[in-house]
DNA sequence: TTGAAAGCGATACCAT
DNA sequence: ATGGTATCGCTTTCAA
């Protein structure tokens, strides 16, 4: 026997739309109308709608309403590493401003690079309004995005072939400063610290650094690899201290930097940034400790998310918004972890 | 004039069940029904069906399918502080675990307290299916999970009113460990920095180590108080050690112990831990950088995470389960902070 | 096994 | 300003 559907108010199940009508007095399409933008209702009759959702403890129902109106007023995020420290700071930013603008955040992380496509799967199937991407992708899922319409908008990761809206903190004037700044300390012996070979930011990050060391006359820079985690850092620095002096370590990240800078002074004794400087790229919190005072370039991270967020909103608002790139330059953070002229 | 639809496949907009039935000449029932669990299809339809859903690039609507089914698959996941480093382990491990069962994580971050009101409202207009809070609700606000019928599992959060379902990690034990080792180490002079008043976990925390001490007969201990963040930790060890020496500092957090040690050792020029001690609890990953090597209780977070999400999916497929405490202990981590007896 | 038809809870267009 | 009605894209009886 189907149970009959009750309207016994917020202690019960949330009732409908109708349940609403019914203890109104008045038809269903007036309370959805009630609840909407321009709706056109006496106020009187206003009044009394709300005073009966009120006591049905009524909510309207989002899924229905994204079913009809085909908006779901949700947009799906990706994000590869959540343990990379830069990046709950950005999730945090973005939800903010997201949930500020009334849209939700269907959170997608994903540990293993296969399971992307298995992410994109239910992007769709949940009919997100949009997605905001900080996570690798193909060429041919990019491509998915456009074919499907639905609004994308990568943070920080390049497509070189597909044209994408993006946001992207640019890396050639921020590690020209570093790297500047060093050498007119009178630094000459530089080792690098990348990122892993598929990463296009710590790729961009290491390349800038070595074309501006290139062009002050400074080549055949010794380098090493990590996986931007503070171990990965910490070993890679240990790799490149062995068997030779350097002046400085331009790693490709903040975290990478930091385990660099222990392996420095706590494993080989050197002292920072007395016998040797370290910088890194994020500014991520930890990086201001007193212990480490890295200098760094800093992201602009509120501008960045705030640009990701309002790209993404223009183009769900109107689909034939082209793609647009933004890119943002980072500040010089002078802690104490480099010797820099001024 | 409306828009004819068009099934022009994955180029155009995606399909729905009935542009694959005609594709596949069979009715839209067939279609339900072949991507549904226990659905009869002959294998030769089945076929047929499958390939045209594959040309048309067909996806379910999840929507539509939450709408008629009341189970959106999806659950809320509240989380008060992002930028606590200990935060975002847990909400990867949340979602993660979440998305392996199938289930899709709404997030919602809370910057100002007021707000959660707002998010509880979200979580029933969009008719989660449950919902993992990681912070701090009223017992009204608990009491209306239970009203609505949403299963609710608190994750370190202690409701002393109200019955919920709730993981925690338990201090006792934890700071007992901490605490005795001191002792038997030969130190008498403690100090506290309490996380802020209206945490519960930080409370317990403060109040497991002073009750441990009280039975040491170490009572009139100093205390300060941050708000779990760096600088706090930092700013309220300068507190502390300003006019009385202490042997250790016993804190709320990894992270504020992060703070005392820096201010410990480079404001006041103290060894850690030969002229003073620091301990925390969580067992981030910064804590465990060589530069702190931190002694602490390390949170069992897989084990935690595992079991909120079990206790909610359970509370999911049956609404009558009632509430639950379960109670993890956290792992003594011996660093190098501490000077503790083995 | 298959198809027809009745919802799920809203929106929106259309006459009143 | 109001109410009636046709969707939206599915799941789920119920007959055939």
């Amino acid at each position: 026997m189907p149970v009959k559907k009750d309207a016994s108010g917020p202690a019960g199940k949330r009732g409908t739309s109708y349940d609403v009508a019914r203890l109104a007095g008045v038809s269903q399409s007036a309370v959805s109308r009630c609840f909407r933008e321009g709706g056109s209702v006496s106020p009187t009759t206003r009044k009394r709608i709300i005073a009966a959702a009120e006591t049905l403890g009524y909510r309207p129902n989002a899924i229905a309403q994204g079913l009809i109106t085909r908006r779901s007023n949700m947009v799906a995020v990706v994000i590869s590493n959540l343990t990379n420290l830069h990046y709950p700071e950005v999730l945090a930013e973005l939800t903010g401003r997201l949930s500020r603008r009334g849209v939700r955040v269907l959170l997608f992380t994903l540990s293993a690079e296969s399971e992307i496509d298995d992410i994109l799967d239910q992007i769709w199937r949940y009919r997100a309004d949009g997605a905001i991407v900080a996570a690798r992708l193909s060429a041919a899922q990019v491509d998915a995005f456009g074919k499907a319409g639905m609004p994308l908008v990568l943070y920080n990761r390049q497509m070189d072939d597909a044209p994408v809206a993006s946001v992207m903190c640019e890396s050639g004037a921020g590690e020209a400063m570093l790297v500047d700044a060093m050498i007119a300390a009178g630094m000459r012996r530089f080792g690098i610290i990348a990122g892993p070979e598929d990463s296009t930011v710590g790729e961009a990050r290491v390349r800038a650094a070595l074309d501006r060391l290139a062009q002050a006359g400074i080549v055949d820079v010794p380098r090493d690899r990590g996986d931007f985690s503070y171990a990965s850092g910490h070993a890679a620095a240990g790799r490149l201290l062995t068997g030779q002096s350097l002046d400085a370590i331009i790693a490709a990240n903040d975290v990478m930097a930091l385990g660099a800078m222990d392996a420095a002074r706590i494993d080989f004794g050197l002292a920072v940034p007395d016998k040797l400087s370290v910088v890194g790229f994020d500014g991520v919190a930890p990086a201001r400790w007193a212990s480490y005072q890295l200098t760094t370039v800093r992201q602009p991270v509120g501008r960045m998310t705030e640009a990701a967020v309002a790209m993404l909103i223009e183009r769900i608002a109107d689909a034939t918004i082209g793609p647009e790139r933004r890119l943002f330059s980072g500040t010089l953070v002078e802690g104490a972890s480099a010797r820099l002229a001024r």
